[in-house]
DNA sequence: GAATATTATTACAATTCTGTCACAGTCTTT
DNA sequence: AAAGACTGTGACAGAATTGTAATAATATTC
């Protein structure tokens, strides 16, 4: 169920929006105001904001950019047709689309659509166990409770996440991780950094479930 | 250098946007049949296609499928206004844009950055300016040399890079940042980790061309 | 079981990160 | 031009990171 918050000052362009995005399937709430929409979006999720640029306190760009910036959630503009001006800004302030008033409503959904497949994937969670990496804020959490991996930990952490199952060798994690100034390092370092990773996402730190060693051979990632 | 296949069949509307979209900084190529296009492509690497809908041998469709399956680049369809039909069937045969003729040639070279800007984020490798981010790696670097960012330099610096364009307030960006734990922070700590991060990517740190400063409302990032 | 090789742990300085302060700039308003 | 608000800078301690060495623990081989 794709929840959908429409900002737009314009009775009749609400009433027949929202008419037309429910039948569409849509679940459809309507804001007018600046403030009004901020409340809302702190209170409720949605998965996309139409936003009328002309909003009677204040205009449609700061929302956008609040919108965009906290909550991340696409932004289409709704405006008037011909200012070209609007249509750069917003896009600019980060909007992932604009269309022109007046507008088809089917071609509203195409766009609607269109969008909410494309931001979609940006956002890059991988998880391993009950412990998720999020690589586009940069953040790891075990449990929903966030972790603190220090830089070369997050590193060495993301290389065994892209290579699951797979047996990495000694050097193959120094190269990795090292490879900055093409500098040697003590070959135990690696396995000092093994275990300040493992002390902080596994649940036993001397009975590792997530990075196993293969003797004589290197670490790997075994379950999913 | 940002390469652009046109394929379209009308002459004067090469010419004139082979000409604009050169002038914005643009390498334009063009074909007008459906195998030019098919063969152009496996020659040469393009990064977006504008792609005519009204082909004379065939028509676009059958193009878009190959361009989006076989190359995955990303497609923004020129149509005859009106024909709604196009746009639909456009979207799904997995178009990025469209964009209806006439056109002001301003709006199509700001939904080619957008369409690029949002399937960029879909990979894992991000630049800003000559500064690239590989998100899989968790590695920066500048002109191909690698850079050290701290973990919180690492985590600020991706709020910026998701939200190009937008301007965020110290608030928005510190609760980005120093979330962790709901802990409050002193204020200026932002305008340090700020001055830090710009000595870091920018070439001329004093004045700085990627993190800019919007007086009174926040930080942004202007360029591409 | 003893010897050996491999991995794990602990402890330790050197370095870097982190947050804050005080103060120096800069822009805006009056 | 002066006042006020906002932003930038340098410096500073406390904390964390980083790399290494010494030592302990474990598995493998003979």
């Amino acid at each position: 169920m794709t929840r959908i918050l429409l900002v737009e000052d314009d009775k009749s362009i609400v009433a027949n929006l929202t008419e037309f995005l429910t039948s569409e399937g849509y679940r459809v709430k309507s804001t007018s105001g600046q403030s009004e929409t901020l409340t809302l979006l702190e209170e409720e999720r949605f998965d996309l904001v139409l936003l009328d640029i002309s909003l009677s306190d204040g205009n449609g760009f700061s929302v956008c950019s609040a919108v965009k910036s906290t909550y991340g959630i696409p932004v289409i503009f709704l405006t008037a047709s011909g200012d070209e001006y609007s249509t750069v800004t917003g896009f600019e302030l980060g909007a992932d689309d604009y269309i022109a008033k007046p507008f088809r409503p089917r071609e509203l959904v195409t766009r609607i659509k269109n969008i909410l497949r494309l931001t979609k994937g940006t956002g890059s969670v991988m998880t391993l166990g009950d412990v998720t990496v999020d690589t586009v804020k940069g953040t790891v959490s075990k449990n929903g409770k966030d972790l603190y991996l220090s830089a070369l930990e997050y590193r060495l952490f993301l290389v065994f996440l892209n290579n699951r199952g797979a047996i990495l060798s000694r050097s193959q994690l120094l190269e990795a991780i090292w490879d900055i100034a093409g500098e040697f390092v003590n070959d135990n370092t690696l396995t000092v950094y093994i275990k300040r990773l493992r002390e902080k996402i596994e649940d036993d730190p001397q009975n590792p479930a997530m990075i196993k060693t293969v003797r004589g051979l290197g670490y790997k990632v075994d379950i999913e």
